[in-house]
DNA sequence: TTGGAATGTCAACAACACTGACATATTATT
DNA sequence: AATAATATGTCAGTGTTGTTGACATTCCAA
């Protein structure tokens, strides 16, 4: 309980972790994030749009067909705040938001040409900086990298983000 | 300039990625971002304090005796911004607010033992969900994941990250 | 003495989250 | 057929956190 490096175990085969090394790693979380997003940011604001756009955006690209109850578990937020971006994003002709075939209560959501020109300009804004980040880091800081980002997300959490890459929708 | 797997080159040595590469780097950002404020965000709401309250009281704990500027520079909002949050803090006693002796106009900040009980209660809530992904990623990975945050910094910003593990202060 | 830097404060505004309440279809259940 | 539950949308209000712009104060330095 001392001042320093103590808070941390170091029993048989588990990681030796200092306050500082944790701390560095929560700091590095905190800029790092900065860098993330200012790309897209800059876009974004000539735009007059923000992140939350960004965010619809990008998971509406993801799984296209997908209903409103899924983009809103996906992103974490209550309905009344993504209405308020969906809105704009359908009046301005980036979003679709068509009415289900089978249940016709669901809307499924999709891209227009506008609004996958959109994404695109915003995801390759985002992916210039992660590309340059992962050449200078190399292979394998990467694959630790995702290794570790994916253990700190709530299991429930981490299920959204395993499900993207399947992309079962409709 | 197909769908899939292009927009990357494979030349001596580089690194091969792929949409799907990026993309997923980039989710898992957006993902583990929330798990990493969700613990202390908690605390933060039982207290009526938001992030900006987490932030200024880390990095005044990490600082100690740093300016109003300084810290400024290292959050990296407008001074009307950080000072609506410090207003409070400094008025519910949780950090100090101390006229230089050199140069009268600069406020040195500093944490009262209040403002260190609630940011080491904030820290330790993050502190533990980063353990326990490094725990579960193992040491080559966390290596992995610092070096990728810090080529994702701005420039600036990562003179800021650097310049706290020195921690030159008054 | 004058200029500028550091700080603080006031007002206004916008983005984006929240809660709570309510309306409207539509589907599912009884 | 009546009722309940689901999916969605909307309105109103509130809070945090960011922004500009304007202005005052204090103090250092040329």
């Amino acid at each position: 309980m001392a001042q320093g490096q103590s808070r941390s175990e170091n029993t048989r085969g588990m990681l030796f972790l200092t306050d500082e090394q944790l701390r560095k790693g929560i700091e590095a979380m905190f800029f790092a994030y900065r860098g993330f997003t200012a790309d897209p940011d800059r876009i974004l604001t000539e735009k007059s749009y923000g992140r939350a756009h960004h965010r619809a955006l990008h998971f509406i690209h993801r799984s296209p067909g997908a209903t409103v109850n899924k983009l809103l578990a996906t992103l974490g937020v209550t309905k009344q705040s993504l209405n308020r971006v969906l809105r704009t994003l359908i009046a301005d002709g980036l979003v679709l938001n068509k009415i289900g075939t089978r249940d016709k209560r669901q809307r499924h959501l999709s891209l227009t040409e506008a609004g996958i020109d959109l994404e695109r300009a915003l995801s390759d804004a985002q992916s210039d900086r992660m590309r340059a980040a992962y050449r200078q880091a190399g292979a394998d800081a990467v694959h630790g990298f995702c290794t570790v980002l994916e253990a700190m997300m709530d299991p429930e959490l981490k299920e959204h983000y395993e499900n993207l890459t399947s992309g079962e929708h409709i």
